[in-house]
DNA sequence: AGATAGATAGAACGATCGGTATATGCCGCC
DNA sequence: GGCGGCATATACCGATCGTTCTATCTATCT
């Protein structure tokens, strides 16, 4: 039998699906009774609410996701960033998907100064690098600005596919995609 | 002096600008304080919070003014999309843009039998109408593929603007846009 | 004048919020 | 063997949530 998680790891998992599926203000109580975790130890590891949702955040992994994407799409830039809207169109298409989660924590929590603001723009900034150097591999004029094209494109998906169930977003934003890869200096 | 509008008028605006900079989970008294509006009132016109913040997007007139900026860009259907961009460019670099209201109540509003999301629904639909009339007029060979396009590109300009200040994503998007209308059949 | 409808003020409701405090149990380590 | 650190369980805190209620006032219409 594999040994029961720590507390804090049991705290990680419920937190990132309650905070999914019910939104970021979902209540302490509900955390700590799917964790199976008692309430001083969330004060303890994250030092409270806020803390535990930047956590979630932070350690999400979902640079690595889309890196994991394009890896098994093969070596060509082109193949490998169109692979990501392949993979968006099959998230999106999920019935549990309810949008993207950095996103929702952006417009949900209106304090500037809560901790998850930094996260969501230190995936965003990994997000625009690891497209960016697609794009400059690829040869592109202008790695940067495509790559804030490719950005919107894909907040857009993730926005889009919440507000228009049944649209597919994402195969309108591939053919886009390919737009950007076209462009010549 | 001009007479004071009805307090279904004072709690529709109070409630329009405190759900946009504090989030829709800005609390009842708030809204009542600043609507300086009885609370009963409240429950007498719009039967509770969830009816109010409904009848807030409903009333919003967010068609009009993607209408109105167009008209302002003369004939042509490509220049009058395009213009939406520029004014989306505008309207993202002020520095009291929170994001997209309809897209920030679907994200935060989980419940999925809150009133509101009805309200979201018909206004992206209603965008939808919209954008794909222009493509017809403009010839393009798929105006649904094209408008669900432009629809992902407006969202995420929105969207994008939240995460990354200092980006121009409107921009970015702008030159997809054209790409868009370059469509061939 | 009297009646009616709408607005006001304010108390109070039960529920839930995030956070703290107290007290006990379990474990490895010196 | 006792000690320290972590986890547990639970009670409790003040604050705030959305909502309902009573009671008073005012404007309009007949």
């Amino acid at each position: 039998m594999t040994t029961r998680p720590g507390p804090r790891e049991r705290l990680l998992d419920a937190a990132r699906e309650l905070t999914y599926s019910q939104g970021v203000q979902v209540g302490v109580d509900a955390i700590l009774k799917q964790a199976d975790v008692a309430r001083r130890s969330l004060y303890q590891h994250f030092g409270g609410k806020d803390g535990l949702v930047a956590e979630v955040l932070r350690s999400d992994g979902g640079l690595d996701r889309y890196r994991q994407v394009m890896d098994e799409a093969g070596d060509d830039p082109r193949e490998r960033v169109l692979a990501v809207f392949d993979e968006l169109d099959a998230i999106t298409s999920q019935p549990s998907f309810r949008g993207c989660r950095y996103t929702a924590a952006e417009l949900t929590l209106t304090d500037p100064g809560h901790p998850a603001h930094a996260e969501v723009r230190a995936f965003k900034e990994g997000l625009h690098r690891l497209m960016a150097a697609e794009l400059t591999r690829h040869g592109h004029p202008a790695p940067d600005a495509g790559a804030d094209q490719l950005l919107v494109l894909i907040d857009g998906v993730l926005a889009h596919a919440v507000t228009r169930p049944g649209a597919r977003p994402a195969l309108a934003a591939r053919a886009l995609a390919e737009a950007v890869f076209a462009s010549r200096a």
